[in-house]
RNA sequence: GUGAUUGUAGCUCAACUGGUUAGAGCACCGGUCUGUGGCACCGGGGGUUGCGGGUUCAAGUCCCGUCAGUCACCCCA
């Protein structure tokens, strides 16, 4: 449609805002209990943080511009500088381990499909400061943690789970010199989307000798350790990282979430920084794309910012997680305003003018009630109540309240038949005196008698 | 950036091989109904058929271009 919002970028109206909020609040509820902290950094920053260390692979994709200060900028395509540069400018002040998380809308000028616009919103979880695999473990269980609580469970998302030393260790005992290593990641990259013959020729190409194929086809079908032949399984150069995997596996045992992992050494992760353990998540079914992926880039604050500290992270973003809350019913289906009272003209509307009719909203706000009514004074004591029931029904309101008399206010509830739904009249008189304690009298009866009308969607 | 495919109201769709003022349901607005008020019924607003050309007596329908969506590449979050 024309005139809508640029190609990649989305309008979020109220629904959408909903569960848009619906993702962060469980994002940060999640991180609340691991005890991360959150920060932001600027969305627009210089070229170079992105094109000096990321490489050419993110540069074509930048959405960037020159300023009118004659600046080469970008909008922000990642998280991970910014952090890095965050926290090497105060490296030694930081007490460790740092545990941060920020939810950053990032930008990538790239043709949009599904499930990838020019613009979302993911989750950065980091972990600074901290070498072994339990910060590791500790990291994967934020994101699975994430999706219980958004409601999924390990039948629907599954952490697939790799380790670059692993990896390199295998293929330099395969005999691949380190120098072919890259083709072969691409090849594992790869490897569930291609034709095997496709692989074996990627790989014959890259100067492999048969056997050398065969052995790096079989790596992506281990499912466990004791799967991996025994001559790799039993070298030194392998023992150390299968021995680091175990001991993360029964960590994750440990926290409770090894039934949503698996190993799968075809995980490689298309950025370069990357140095250990790496996981990705997915949904079962395999139909959308990655959730969230991350692992240890133990070199990259060095590089980027010169603070030689280990360090580990994730991204989440909010489009593919979105899909999938959608395609199982976990979101948020509309939203209301979700208002306690909707103020609507009684049957004791011409004994009260409009005046009267605000000056008791303004005083129920200022009680601590949320407050809807229909902004027409005119509407007020000439459109039927029922009328204006309906469209307090419409709105989302949890009760209706209403001059019924000259002297009397009515409070009706708006969940299930209206009939059932618990009323109750209170004297006009000194609510609109502001009588602290007809007030009282007046929440204790709503906290008591009204309940929620989406109580499914909180 | 490459290729394929689609484009009618806010949403889901209709309109025979081109043929009167492009329709319906839902949604929205107003109203009616004092025993099914999260119901039924009545009425209303809203579309230069994505946009621009072309063919034709006549185009939502055919052709070209363009923009946008979707899918697959590329690549990645």
């Amino acid at each position: 449609m024309a005139g809508g919002a640029l190609p990649g970028f989305r309008d979020f109206y109220p629904d959408e805002f909903a569960q848009r909020a619906h993702i962060f609040r469980a994002w940060r509820e999640v991180a609340r209990k691991y005890a991360f902290v959150e920060y932001d950094g600027p969305p627009l920053e210089p070229l170079d943080l992105y094109t000096k260390k990321s490489g050419d692979e993110i540069a074509g994709q930048l959405y960037n511009f020159t300023d009118k200060g004659g600046r080469e900028v970008a909008l922000r395509p990642e998280m991970t500088p910014t952090f890095a540069r965050m926290v090497a400018e105060r490296a030694n002040a930081l007490r460790k381990p740092v545990r941060w998380f920020s939810i950053p809308q990032l930008f990538r000028y790239e043709r949009a499909q599904r499930g990838r616009l020019r613009e979302h919103y993911q989750l950065n979880v980091d972990i600074v400061g901290e070498g072994s695999e339990l910060a590791d473990a500790e990291l994967l269980s934020v994101a699975i943690s994430i999706m219980k609580e958004l409601g999924l469970d390990a039948a629907d998302v599954r952490a697939r789970v790799s380790d670059r030393r692993l990896l390199n260790a295998l293929l330099t005992e395969i005999g691949i010199e380190e120098s072919r290593q890259g083709a072969v990641y691409a090849v594992l990259d790869k490897f569930a989307r291609q034709p095997r013959e496709v692989s074996i020729t990627k790989l014959t190409e890259a100067g492999l000798s048969a056997d050398m194929v065969e052995a790096v086809l079989e790596l992506p079908t281990v499912k466990e350790i004791s799967a991996l032949r025994e001559n790799l399984r039993n070298s030194a150069t392998v023992k150390p990282h299968l021995d680091r995997l175990t001991t993360y596996f029964a960590h994750l045992h440990s926290l409770g979430v090894s039934e949503w992992v698996d190993i799968d050494l075809s995980i490689v992760r298309g950025l370069a920084y990357y140095t250990g353990i790496v996981f990705e998540l997915f949904d079962a079914k395999g139909e959308l794309r990655a959730i969230c992926g991350g692992g240890r880039y133990d070199n990259l604050l060095n590089d980027l910012g010169g603070a030689d500290l280990p360090a580990l992270g994730f991204g989440m973003g909010d489009v593919v997680l979105g899909e999938l809350l959608k395609e199982r019913h976990l979101m948020p289906e509309s939203s209301g305003t979700g208002a306690d009272l909707f103020f609507v003209g009684g049957n004791g509307a011409l004994e009260h003018p409009i005046g009267d009719a605000l000056r008791l909203v303004h005083l129920l706000r200022a009680a601590g009630f949320s407050v809807d009514y229909g902004l027409s004074a005119d509407r007020y004591q000439t459109q039927p109540t029922r009328n204006q029931v309906d469209s307090a029904k419409k709105s989302g309101a949890r009760a209706v309240i209403c001059f019924s008399s000259g002297t009397e206010v009515l409070v009706h509830g708006l969940a299930g038949k209206l009939k059932e739904a618990p009323a109750h009249t209170f004297a006009s008189r000194p609510l609109l005196a502001a009588d602290e304690t007809a007030f009282a009298a007046l929440k204790d009866w709503f906290a008591a008698s009204i309940t929620s009308r989406h109580p499914s969607n909180d």
